[in-house]
Formats: C-alpha cells, structure tokens, sequence
DNA sequence: AACCCGTCCAACCGCATCGAA
DNA sequence: CTTCGATGCGGTTGGACGGGT
C-alpha cells in the first residue's frame, strides 16, 4: 500500500540519463536480467533509484523497442483500443509491439487527441460532441429574419396581415431547416475528410443521412461511392469524400473482454463495435459482425433502432445524433423559431 | 539575430495494486 | 487479517527543438 521511497532518498541523480549510464544499465540486465529493480542500481554500480532504471528500460533501452513514426496501422489501432479501453496505455501497448505505454500516452495525448478534438469528437468517449455554436449564423440570421417577418408589435403584424406573410414565413421556415441540415451534414462531411478512418465511415454515413434529407446533390456524391455492404471498416478519401476500404490488422479482443465490456456498459464509450474475422478487425463493426463481436458500445440504441436495417446506417447514425443522445434536441432552441409547430418540434 | 510559441518526448511523481511476511 | 515493500501505471512536467515573426 505504502508508496515507495526509493525516489524520496536523497543523493540519487535525477533528470536525463547520460550514455554512460545508459550502457551500464544495458550491461548489467543483459548479463543478469533486472530482477529486483530495488536492488538494481546498487548492483549496477547505478546513482539512481530503481524506478528511473526500470523506466529507463522498458522506455527507452529495451532491445525490442521500435521507433520512429507510428504507422497508420498502429494509429488505427491505438484509436481502436482507446474507445475500448479508455487510458489504459499498458493494455493497449500490448496490442502494439516494440511500442511502449508511454510512447502511446504521449503520442495520443499530442496527435490523436487533438485530432480527435478537431473533428468534433470527444477524446475520453469517442462521441460526438454537442456543438451549439456550429449553427449560430443561421440561428443569428434567422432570429433576424423573424423579427422582420413577423417579431413585431400585433399592430405590425396586422398591418401586415395577409397570406404574403405567412407564405413568407414558411419559407424562411424551410430555409432554416434545409440551412441547419445542410449545415450539419457538411460539417460531418468535412470532418470525414480528415478524419482517421475509423471514425469517417460514421461521419460519411450520417451526412448520407442528413444529406437524403437537405440536399439531393450531396446524397448523390456520397452514395455513389458509398458501398453499404462492405466487408471492413471504411474510410473516406480527403478530396472527393469517397469511402475507401480500410481493414484493421490487429486483433485485439483478449483477456481484456471483460473490462472493455463493462467499460461499454458503464460510459456508452464508442459509437461502434468490434467484430473478428480471421485476424481482421472491423473497427466499425457496423456491417452484422459475427457472434463474436462485442456488444455495441453505444447506448444510443434508441436512436439507431429506428433507423433502416443497414448495420452501417445504425450506428453510424447513432453515433451522430447531435444533440450528444437521443434524448435531446438536436438542434438549440427550436422553440425560438417553430414555438407553435408541434410538427417542426417533434422534427427538431 | 533574437524572441516567441507550439510540439515533442523523456522522465518524474504519486497513487494503485500485488504479494510476501 | 494486516502490514509493508516492490512494482506497475497514468498524469504531468520541463527541457530540447523547430518554425514563424
């Protein structure tokens, strides 16, 4: 229980090692293995504590450790094992050979999670983020328009009484919601374009959904390239928004299960599932999986249950409800402009 | 050339866990 | 069962470095 007091003594150097004291260590545990790493320094003929020895190893001297750039594979992976595992850096660098944990930590914590941030995605839940402010212009614009339309005074609106108003005021109705939808399926477009590809099959395939509804041209781009019934993960292409196959070469469902699954139940995690198939993962596992796939890692199931039989539509769908669940509105303060249409709200 | 700022990453710190006494 | 030492793990820090102004 009690913290070890190794580093707490005084006289043991800290900070950067030298080379020199790299090669003794490397020495001393090629020729005797580290065994007690308490003892170690002392052995070593080492002024540090066990502790910067045994992260001086396993971080940086172990034979076994690769460096350089993480693959894409390996990125794919880490981001993966991170929507199941959450920051269990040990347990996912297993998954990774010749990579440590704290590699991982510190390339998530650099790269993975602010790309993740920029996406619109949360780094800890792997979730969409509600983003009100993304569709403030319109709200401005829309707030502004109702105010000339129809916002003023009862004498204002008799005297302009007739059916040139209303009429007036059901398109700019229709504008703001072809504008919002519109809005939001570019939006996801957009993040899909430089989205790693476990998460753009999800952003693609909810700018379909939102695309059939706003805009017929958008649909049209990305259903031609779209193929709903592919056997991996996909990914969608930067420039055109083409969803390119993308396979996932690791397998990481382990001893691990257990702990990932209660994790999946407890925090709704991630938007997609895993599924396994001759060591090819799905990192999306939207397309049936098989009966050894993990449960769905959404709690959105709601949400996607009244969606069409595609896999891939479901929780891709899922996934991207953007009210951040499907209990809330998607869109803020729909009363401000359809405060009488019971239609637009339960739409909203 | 000097400064600023952001990024990267090795290393540290402190808590958690395990196992032996 | 309790205590305590050893080890593992995750969060955080701080220095080196590079690019921009």
């Amino acid at each position: 229980m009690g913290r070890s007091p190794c580093c707490d003594e005084n006289g043991l150097k800290k900070g950067p090692w030298t080379q020199e004291e790299d090669e003794k260590l490397l020495h001393y545990i090629q020729k005797n293995g580290h065994g007690s790493w308490r003892t170690l320094p002392r052995l070593a003929g080492l002024n540090r504590c066990g502790k910067s020895c045994r992260l001086r190893w396993t971080n940086y001297l172990r034979p076994d450790i690769k460096r350089g750039k993480f693959s894409h594979e390996e990125e794919q992976t880490i981001l993966h094992l991170h929507s199941v595992l959450g920051n269990k850096w040990s347990a996912i660098a297993t998954h990774l050979p010749g990579r440590t944990d704290n590699e991982i930590k510190n390339f998530w914590n650099t790269h993975l999670k602010k790309r993740l941030i920029q996406m619109g995605f949360d780094p800890m839940t792997h979730r969409p983020r509600t983003d009100f402010f993304a569709a403030l212009p319109q709200l401005i614009a829309l707030a502004a328009l109702r105010e000339q339309l129809g916002g003023g005074t009862a004498a204002a609106d008799q005297s302009r009484a007739g059916a040139g108003v209303a009429i007036v005021q059901q398109a700019a109705k229709l504008q703001y919601l072809q504008s919002l939808l519109q809005s939001a399926a570019t939006t996801i477009a957009a993040a899909a374009s430089s989205a790693p590809s476990s998460y753009t099959e999800a952003a693609a395939a909810a700018a379909l959904g939102l695309g059939a509804i706003c805009s017929p041209q958008l649909t049209a781009a990305l259903d031609s390239s779209t193929t709903t019934t592919a056997p991996v993960s996909s990914s969608v292409d930067n420039a055109s928004g083409q969803l390119l196959a993308c396979t996932f070469p690791e397998a990481p469902v382990s001893s691990e299960e257990d702990e990932a699954n209660n994790q999946q139940q407890q925090t709704g995690l991630s938007s997609y599932g895993l599924s396994r198939a001759d060591d090819v993962v799905d990192v999306f596992a939207c397309h049936g999986g098989n009966s050894s796939s993990l449960p769905p890692l959404t709690d959105l199931s709601d949400a996607a249950s009244n969606l069409p039989v595609d896999g891939c539509m479901r929780s891709a769908t899922a996934s991207f409800s953007f009210g951040g669940g499907s209990s809330c509105s998607p869109l803020p303060w729909p009363e401000l402009f359809f405060p009488d249409d019971p239609l637009i709200t339960d739409f909203l």
